[in-house]
DNA sequence: TACCGATATATCGCTTCGATACATCGGTAA
DNA sequence: TTACCGATGTATCGAAGCGATATATCGGTA
């Protein structure tokens, strides 16, 4: 779950732990934000792994320097202290800028097609729609699908739960539920669009989806 | 969290644990559905704590019999055997139903009350609103806006978070972005209408609310 | 000079989750 | 009749996530 978050935005920059937690909860929303004590561990189980790997330090994430050279030698510290004697605008402790391997990429594209609990868990939906970009058409309209079945089965569920409760509920309970069952359903009106878009897309392909993101 | 929902349905009947795990994503809806996992440690920590207490089995919950005697003894098996015989329709495996204890009613009061992550996690302020009858109205009136308030909040940093990007994202964050902000726009329309009722509610009190729906 | 707040990494304890094991019954079909 | 399946039910394990907290470094400010 939170691997493939990680690795999803490392695909595109290399980044540090403090502002990947930035990226995830605006790139993910405000719902499935990630706290430190998950992120960090998470970073280096990825790090053991061999999926990720931390490159030199650098305080300008659009315009990562290569790292070239050992880690932690007197030419590193020298570099650092050059650095901040040219750009010394960044305040706090040094970063740790980590970077995708190539197991990294392999890892994200497997965690990305599995299908388990893809649908049923919100969070782990929402995730691979925000990287459905990096998933083949037949894939991204499979997530879809499942997640719309999935939101159906949730309604009824839910409606059949109101029916067969024989002691009425309070107005507060209420009010929940079926202001719950309009966003459900709100949600698969906005998946039934997202789904005709693919198809549509599907059949002239590589107009818009595709193009170059330089 | 977890406790203060158990306590809550313990509240208007004695109930066991598979059915509570039932009652749980009926009420609180699928999300903020409870694993077995979390719901017997937690039951037993509440045991420990003296909040809640196992009464006899019985497979009849609405109309529940009061515990006779001690638990475990040959009299009790007795009683198991002449329930086994007299009512065979149920399957499965002996229940073990709880009910709640004075000391549980004050822990319940407690943490309803408490207003630290109740505005911030979304589970949490919905499990204080479905409880949120036993609360007095003002403590009612203040979770309202302060959840009301928070969401407000993460729009605006949603929307600053977009504007402030200068790389364009793809299509698919995009509608993500936009459909959860739309649905937070929905949450605080709700939760303007959920104030409204409670001010008018105030004004002039005990007329629908405890009113019969049925 | 001393403190505050932002930036940043890291860990601890506790809670929660998903999977699994285990147990008991009714129903069904070989 | 017996053997299996599925629903009901309690329980635990390992992994992972969370909130709080500790630690460190810098700029700003009183």
């Amino acid at each position: 779950m939170l691997e493939l978050a990680i690795l999803g935005l490392l695909k595109e920059q290399e980044l540090h732990g403090y502002e990947l937690k930035k990226r995830l909860t605006e790139t993910l929303g405000p719902l499935s934000s990630v706290s430190f004590g998950s992120l960090y561990p998470a970073l280096n189980r990825l790090e053991a792994a061999g999926a990720v790997k931390a490159v030199e330090a650098n305080e300008d994430p659009t315009t990562p320097i290569p790292m070239t050279g050992s880690l932690g030698g007197e030419a590193a510290a020298f570099r650092e202290r050059a650095r901040r004697a040219e750009r010394p605008q960044r305040a706090g402790r040094s970063r740790k800028v980590y970077g995708i391997t190539d197991k990294g990429q392999k890892l994200f594209d497997e965690l990305l097609a599995a299908e388990s609990s893809s649908a049923d868990d919100d969070r782990a939906f929402n995730l691979r729609l925000a990287f459905a970009r990096h998933l083949p058409p037949e894939a991204r309209l499979g997530l879809l699908e499942r997640r719309r079945a999935h939101l159906v089965e949730r309604l009824a569920k839910a409606r059949a739960a109101i029916r067969n409760r024989r002691e009425r509920l309070d107005d507060y309970s209420r009010s929940l539920m079926e202001h719950g069952n309009e966003a459900t359903e709100r949600d698969i009106s906005w998946l039934d669009r997202l789904i005709e878009r693919e198809r549509t897309n599907r059949a002239a392909p590589d107009t818009t989806t595709e193009a170059p993101s330089a």
